[in-house]
RNA sequence: GCGAAAGUGGUGAAAUUGGCAUACACGCUAGACUUAGGAUCUAGUGGAGCAAUCCAUGGGGGUUCGAGUCCCCCCUUUCGCACCA
């Protein structure tokens, strides 16, 4: 009969529900396992294969983790607040609320077919107050101990929409995501979250996690922490001094000129009146340019003289002044001291300008009089660099900044690249900013008894490029909690990032009221033993929630300073070589796909179709061969029903009394067990499928040779198998064979027979130098010479050695013989 | 430019440690059963050659009895970061 997956999906579904076969008791933490998809935003695109890819796997996993006795909570959200709601009820009209509660209703639809093992009551949703009232509360427990603060910033600004825009919605070129238009630097006052203060912390922690590489490294190089040294430089005829970080204080002799950031406040203080209209102009244009656009290296350096001088606190020598764009403000001190002998970048500035370079490391292997035709930015010894001549540049370092401490001008230092994270949106749909803003007394946060503060429902979406919460009077308008009398609201919400970095306390106990989450099961239940989601978090969620963990450590509220012990990233599946978005119209849903074939066959492409952390593209090309696959199961099944009713289940059988088809069976069943262990812990779903697949064709093959008994033991331990990966056929065949209960409700797994897996002959590789020759058939732990006689007088072998003298044996038990003759 | 990952049949891909390259699938070819086949089953399927054999893991060197796997150089693709002083 045709595999009916339409009914037996729906009927396990209904049942596991019903059953609440996955709810998970917290009481008991015994082998807790917190196994964790990245929550999905709701979008009005809805859930498409890539999530799929993302969701069906990972409960794969889960389920494998199940069976084998661990206690695992897999609970499912929604990451509710953000633009792209906003966005669609400025087009539509439709409001962000009801938009986002119809497409989470959707969603729910979908994501239930995919048979999954969450745990719906700890489902939660970010714009509900319940859960955004703890944002807040959040907020003020880093505005207390003085971690969220607020400053003048450069924002992207784009001027034909009217609004600010997230660096995701700036594109490559510095365009306006929606309209095309130039997108351009804007300062605003804005709300920050000191990560920075967590930056060593941030990457201490990496050493002790079990995540990739790749995102490790990712990272540590956003973080970007460079050691070297701050120097200042006193400025002639003025009471101003510039500071400069450097990697390089043993090249402070080689300093030619500064160069300051064009936004940098001292700027307008120490231009010279010759020099301001130029220099005037100089900074209107650049705040024109983009960050990225400053910054990509294809543009050529410029930059004008500001007319003053610095001292260069080593040689009492001045140097010339300097604003370029290739400074940043928000990088270091946003002053460079410029050594173009030894930097590129200064290098290429000064060569342009006509500045002078001199030389102060000499390269190994180099004369001091040849002359610089590039920056040597390698070690050296020191030179031109009066007391300090001869030493190597590598201690230099440590003797220059020892100088520059002695006598006051500067110390060593660490820089971070990592910036504050900017977490205030000038938008509708997120979660508003807990603060007041009084008049009298200034900033006053919102006592903590207030909260939550809602967002209203009634507002007007309009892109005016302020928050719409500003012009909402009732909201807006509010009394000081400290003087009592008329103050404002923050208008602003926060990044949706905000929501996403501690939402897994929040499932533990998503409708717990007396505090962000019941820490009498967080404690027990966090960390996130298994993390599985997205590359394209690499440097945000996984970082942002780094650091909210570690701060949550700090308030003795998370008992580990690290959320995420183990993480794997999914590969991406694009289609037609472009990732899937729903502007690009390339969309995969899976719908069609699981009508047709089922949602365990559809699971089990989706696995079998490549290693998991690569993805690739979309081809719905191999489909057929799984169907197959769950089709022959579903058979063989068919075929022995009822039998597991009216035979017992044999722990193990004895490999010398079972006749020749059992022991062949056996032996592959034993062995696929030990394969997919190992397989589906570590992800490689697509070998373990294979692997079942070979089991199942042998079954195909040989199970009508087999005793009921034998049978019975082979069924029982078959259908444990592919129960993690083709959940509802597994439980759908059980019922079939008549086994004893559902699978997910007495999990069970089933050891390997160690016995099993010794063959008793191998096929030895012989080769000729190297050269494969044939194969022979040899007992196992046959000796070389053994395997030495036997080869020779095999007829395909003996001939490749007539009249060769054989001067070397090589011998590797139980795989290969390799006889080198002379040639 | 820097960093990371990858490059194997017609296609998706296997190959825990240096030890029989191409498992498992898709597709294709032939046959069987069929009124029929986008169903099922059986056999075959890296390339060249009648064959013995030879050649094949992006390209070129090297180490080794033996290299997809280790080392060096180069090419290509994808993804991050992009003047970070």
């Amino acid at each position: 009969m045709k595999y009916p997956f339409e009914e037996i999906e729906l009927k396990w579904q209904k049942y596991w529900e019903e059953n609440q076969v996955y709810k998970t008791d917290f009481k008991n933490d015994l082998r807790k396992l917190f196994s964790l998809v990245m929550f999905i935003y709701p979008s009005g695109a809805k859930l498409h294969c890539g999530h799929w890819y993302n969701y069906g796997p990972a409960d794969s996993w889960s389920r494998f983790r199940k069976l084998r006795g661990d206690n695992v909570f897999e609970p499912f959200g929604f990451d509710a607040f953000g633009l792209p709601a906003e966005n669609f009820a400025i087009k539509s009209g439709v409001h962000p609320y009801d938009s986002t509660m119809k497409n989470i209703e959707d969603i729910k639809g979908q994501l239930k077919r995919i048979g999954t093992m969450y745990d719906w009551s700890g489902e939660l949703m970010t714009c509900s107050p319940e859960y955004y009232k703890w944002n807040q509360w959040l907020f003020l427990k880093l505005y207390e101990k003085g971690l969220a603060y607020r400053k003048n910033a450069p924002v992207n600004w784009c001027e034909s929409c009217n609004t600010v825009l997230a660096n995701e919605q700036v594109l490559a070129d510095g365009t306006c995501e929606r309209c095309s238009s130039i997108v351009i630097q804007k300062n605003l006052t804005q709300w920050f979250f000191k990560i920075t203060e967590y930056a060593e912390r941030l990457l201490d922690g990496l050493d002790r996690i079990n995540w990739p590489e790749e995102t490790k490294t990712k990272q540590r190089n956003w973080i970007g922490k460079s050691t070297g040294a701050e120097i200042i430089f006193k400025v002639e005829n003025s009471d101003s001094e510039i500071k400069v970080f450097t990697t390089r204080p043993d090249t402070l002799f080689g300093v030619t000129y500064i160069v300051m950031a064009p936004e940098h406040p001292l700027v307008d203080k120490l231009t010279t009146a010759e020099c301001s209209q130029k220099v005037k102009e100089y900074v209107q244009n650049s705040a024109y340019l983009t960050e990225i656009e400053r910054t990509s290296q294809t543009k050529e350096k410029s930059g004008v003289e500001i007319g003053a001088f610095a001292i260069n606190p080593a040689t009492g020598e001045k140097v010339p002044v300097w604003i370029a764009d290739y400074a940043l403000l928000s990088y270091g001190t946003g002053c460079v001291m410029a050594v173009p002998g030894h930097d590129e970048r200064d290098f290429e500035f000064a060569q342009k300008y006509k500045m002078e370079v001199k030389k102060v490391i000499l390269q190994p292997g180099t004369g001091e009089s040849d002359v610089l035709t590039e920056a040597y930015t390698g070690e050296g010894t020191m030179i031109n660099s009066g007391k300090f001549n001869g030493i190597r540049s590598t201690q230099g370092i440590l003797e220059v900044i020892k100088f520059l401490e002695e006598s006051g001008f500067g110390k060593g230092k660490t820089n971070y690249k990592l910036r504050d994270w900017l977490i205030s949106r000038q938008r509708y749909w997120g979660t508003p900013i807990p603060i007041i803003h009084c008049e009298k007394c200034g900033e006053q946060p919102v006592p903590i008894e207030q909260l939550p503060v809602e967002l209203p429902y009634d507002i007007q979406f309009k892109p005016t490029g302020e928050s719409p919460l500003r012009s909402h009077p009732e909201f807006m308008n509010v009394k000081c909690p400290k003087c009592g009398g008329n103050a404002k609201r923050d208008p602003d919400t926060m990044d949706t990032f905000v929501d996403s970095s501690w939402y897994y306390f929040r499932y533990c106990s998503p409708k717990y009221a007396a505090g962000m989450f019941d820490e009498e099961i967080t404690d027990k239940w966090v960390p996130v033993d298994m993390y599985i989601g997205g590359r394209e978090h690499s440097t945000m969620h996984l970082l942002y929630s780094r650091f909210i963990h570690k701060f949550m450590f700090d308030l003795g509220m998370a008992k580990t300073d690290e959320p995420f012990k183990r993480l794997v990233h999914q590969g991406t599946i694009t289609n037609m070589g472009a990732k899937m978005s729903k502007s690009k119209g390339n969309i995969v849903i899976p719908e069609p796909f699981i009508d047709k074939y089922g949602s365990d066959v559809f699971r089990l492409y989706l696995m079998f179709m490549g290693p998991y952390e690569m993805g690739g593209d979309w081809s719905d090309k191999g489909i057929t061969g799984t169907e197959r696959f769950v089709q022959r199961i579903y058979d063989l099944a068919e075929a022995n029903a009822g039998l597991l009713k009216n035979y017992p289940d044999t722990e193990r059988f004895d490999i010398s009394h079972i006749n020749p088809e059992e022991k062949g069976l056996y032996t592959k069943l034993h062995k696929t067990i030990e394969k997919i262990e190992y397989d589906i812990e570590n992800l490689k779903f697509n070998t373990a499928i294979a692997a079942m697949m070979e089991l199942t064709s042998e079954m195909v093959k040989h199970i009508s040779g087999c005793s009921n008994e034998f049978k019975a033991h082979i069924f029982e331990r078959m259908l444990i198998l592919i129960a993690p990966l083709a959940p509802h056929l597994a439980e759908e065949c059980g019922e079939i064979l008549g086994r004893k209960g559902t699978i997910y409700e007495n999990p069970v797994w089933y050891e390997a027979d160690k016995n099993a897996l010794i063959d008793e002959t191998v096929n030895y590789a012989i080769q000729i130098s190297g050269k494969l020759r044939g194969t022979i058939l040899m007992p196992i732990e046959s000796t070389q010479e053994e395997v030495y006689e036997a080869a020779k007088s095999d007829p395909r072998i003996s001939k490749f050695l007539e009249e060769k003298e054989i001067i070397k044996q090589i011998f590797v038990k139980n795989k290969i013989l390799n006889l080198v003759v002379k040639p």
